[in-house]
DNA sequence: ACACTTTTGTCAACACCATTGACTTCGGCG
DNA sequence: CGCCGAAGTCAATGGTGTTGACAAAAGTGT
């Protein structure tokens, strides 16, 4: 049944398909970015994102199988997104970092869809083109093919596993993040300094750490290491 | 209200409180774990949880306000198995190996209970106990509080959001676990070399890399960052 | 031009979820 | 013994994803 029809294949829309296009799958992919923009990540329902695009909820199901379906849409969508404007430069870590970084934001600018989105593995355009320029990277830094793969999925692994966590931590409702977030230097600060004294000592400092430094750091301690081994290889190298 | 009564405080029950015991949080914890092992993640429900006990769904509420405190009280719970046998050596870097590994195991023993938690922070012993171990095994390496807190979140995130990622991929159901991972490395390797040439020389490794292995690698990684700065740091004292 | 097929949106309904409030039953304390 | 608060039950509410039968619209074949 599909493939019928008489039209050229790889159109549109091939020959015999009818109905009132009002609606296309980019259209809801956008209709749902902008709907988790204006209201939060509660808005993400089949219900809500019908009556935000003026239809009824189950048309969408015209379009994706499920919201699972709808979900992995989205996020293709903001991983391509992410190597929009990117262009990699000489420094394979400055590199590595822009690219981390980029997908860090995009990733938080929508974290409902990330949190769904990290844990599965899409094997489209834009996943390929990142794998493709983190492996360069990697190579530029002198590491052979069977090394540069271990860094490779440690360095995709983390960022995809830290985004995750801060994605999840943005999508806790009100009463879940006040108990959370404030409550953290808040109840450390007032732990008995008897049974945890290093908790007393480092408490103060607590409110320093943001989760955008957290990460950088994260990011740099990662880096530090691969790099002084790539410093490590060349000398072996070298002296050989 | 909380804490009247004649009864000894910190007994079980304190003094005037009443009803048939049959039910207690620990008992509720303990049977969501069991469930969460026989059945899936999303066997996760009251509704379930009570018919699994053989009580009302809506008991629960006696002893938990809502589902996130039940989550949270389920997380503190893996936590407190993870630090069951833990006894710290002398060997500050040996310390937090072995901390983190066991974290790992415990949260890969229960994966969907895991996916629940890695993303909450409950504030209770079990957690209290972890953060101070951490931040002493940082302390004895020579970092002043206000250093240790930063490598401590960095540790602490790490762990927590690579196993949450692990934990919902082992969470996966068997369409989308297919879709994943097994067409990886068959997928890379069908890539094409012209467009993708450090995918298509990486592919031949890419199934050399278990999860167990990343994880160390990521973990050591980060801790030889960390020992780095720690001896320099000593050699900076030992300077002035 | 007309019937036909396929798509697309609508409507009502189902099963399940967390959560609430009123009610019953129980157990220890005064 | 009577009381009062705690523990458990029951029914109901408003929300969710998802399904099936139906109606209208747009293109195609003849």
């Amino acid at each position: 049944m599909a493939g019928t029809g008489t039209g050229v294949p790889g159109t549109r829309r091939r020959g015999g398909a009818g109905g009132r296009v009002g609606l296309t799958p980019e259209r809801i992919v956008d209709g749902c970015l902008a709907l988790l923009d204006e209201q939060g990540p509660e808005a993400f329902t089949f219900r809500r994102i019908g009556g935000y695009l003026g239809v009824d909820p189950t048309a969408l199901y015209r379009h994706f199988r499920d919201k699972d379906e709808l979900v992995l849409a989205v996020a293709d969508r903001l991983l391509a997104r992410a190597l929009e404007d990117f262009t990699p430069t000489g420094d394979w870590r400055a590199t590595l970092t822009d690219m981390l970084v980029r997908n860090r934001t995009v990733y938080l600018a929508h974290p409902e869809a990330a949190v769904l989105s990290v844990s599965r593995t899409t094997r489209r355009a834009a996943e390929m083109a990142s794998v493709e320029i983190t492996l360069g990277a990697l190579a530029d830094a002198g590491f052979p093919p069977e090394e540069a793969v271990r860094y490779y999925r440690v360095l995709v692994d983390f960022v995809l596993s830290w985004c995750g966590l801060e994605a999840a931590y943005l999508t806790l409702d009100q009463a879940a993040r006040s108990g959370d977030e404030g409550a953290w230097s808040r109840e450390y600060a007032g732990a008995p300094a008897d049974r945890y004294p290093h908790i007393a000592a480092a408490a103060p400092y607590l409110p320093d750490v943001t989760e955008e430094g957290n990460f950088m750091l994260a990011l740099e301690l990662l880096l530090d290491s691969i790099e002084l081994r790539a410093t490590k290889l060349a000398a072996a190298a070298q002296a050989k």
